[in-house]
DNA sequence: TTTTTAAGCTTGTATATACAAGTTAGAGTT
DNA sequence: AACTCTAACTTGTATATACAAGCTTAAAAA
């Protein structure tokens, strides 16, 4: 690991946000501030915030400060967006099912990505997930993490649902890539059923490969969307 | 206009490549080079390129120098993927027909996005594209472009078939941001016999509403997606 | 010839400092 | 009570400097 004051400073307000020690659109401490308090010079401090906000955990704005910033931009994070309003920052109601726990088990045969020899010689997690926006069944997750010094993995809740944070941190792995793969398809019998949408219903499907900050460590979902409800919004910039 | 040594280098360089002094893959001349020729201190170059990192003209690395990056991560830029290989880096053929030429008009009853009252007041330009990868057809495009200014948008030859390229190049507007509704749907008969795809094969559908440098001014695309030979790749980093 | 080493390039991290410019709250005025 | 303006905060831009660390190449050693 290396170590440097910047990336320090970085993983200390990142946890501190994700903990909820910083709520979203609370102002971080001033640069000054965090600059006596952990003894390094305010371009150092700089540095980690720019970091923070390239990443969407912060936006900067002169004169005020470093507002804290949740909901948006957060990388391979798709929210679902109605057809007049979006979700999340309403009163809409999200829940999150784990239909079958992470279990360590073998590869899949003729997995949708082609894997390394490392990864290979490793089980994997298998995590199913279902998610839903006011009763409605919007997306199924199955999602399959190689088993790299993962420790106690099948025994971690997920903070807040989201795997993306319990990475962070419980294991200090941050996601920083995505790559992935879209495409129209008619739901199979058992897809359909738990999306609840007819069979001959066009769902939409995205095999993913994430990237993360642990060299060689990536991680894979294979998703199935129901944009009969919800269509699936995104913002890039 | 306000003018800032570093944003004064920055935009040097980015129409630099744009217009081909550094080539995809070239070497941008070292950060102390940079710094003497301009004369400003390399804290100051570097804020420069950081900033183009970050736009994605240029990929660095340490040790070796900043490395001219124009094919991948351009915002709002999707690629093509066969299900085996990339297109684009290989010897796929991709062709860009343009059905209906930009022409002046008003806008469409409920448009897909609301607007603005200065947007209302104005006529837009529509343009309507079919894109093909190896003589299959991938995509249909209608683009909605407010007419704000636009000198002679309709004489104008698309470079590289490329919108983007054209707005920077011609009129020195910049895309920043890009907001997307995406939905699995079944095509209309039109769509379907332009697409080449059957009545119920589903289809990709999206709303997009692509922000710019230019205060106040965006312009919209309805997309439609076979992705029955290709699927739709992103990368996100 | 092959390998190792070192020098000289590159970008990355860090300190110390100064002034510019946007925001806000309170003292003083009207 | 409502207003103005200043003082004190905030982040943004810029300089000058130093050393660390990754990459390349060419000289030196095996």
């Amino acid at each position: 690991m290396e170590s440097f004051k910047y990336r320090e400073l970085q993983q200390l307000l990142k946890s501190q946000i994700i903990k909820g020690v910083f709520k979203e659109g609370d102002l971080l401490p001033s640069e000054n501030e965090l600059s006596s308090v952990h003894d390094m010079t305010r371009t150092t401090v700089r540095h980690a915030l720019q970091k923070m906000e390239k990443e969407g955990y912060i936006i900067k704005k002169k004169g005020k400060g470093s507002i804290v910033n949740l909901k948006k931009k957060r990388l391979g994070l798709l929210s679902f967006k109605g057809f007049s309003e979006v979700i999340g920052s309403s009163d809409e109601q999200v829940s999150n099912e784990i239909l079958v726990g992470p279990v360590l088990q073998n590869w899949p045969n003729d997995f949708f990505y082609e894997l390394g020899e490392e990864e290979l010689s490793t089980d994997v997690y298998y995590l199913c997930r279902l998610r839903s926006v006011n009763e409605h069944v919007v997306m199924l997750e199955h999602t399959y993490i190689p088993n790299f010094g993962l420790e106690d993995f099948e025994k971690r809740v997920l903070i807040n649902g989201s795997l993306f944070s319990t990475m962070v941190i419980d294991y200090q792995i941050e996601v920083t890539s995505m790559d992935q793969e879209v495409r129209a398809i008619k739901p199979d019998k058992i897809t359909a059923k738990l999306l609840n949408v007819d069979k001959t219903d066009p769902i939409l499907h995205a095999y993913r490969k994430y990237g993360t900050s642990k060299e060689g460590f990536f991680f894979y979902s294979s998703l199935f969307f129901n944009t009969k409800d919800y269509a699936i919004g995104s913002y890039f910039q």
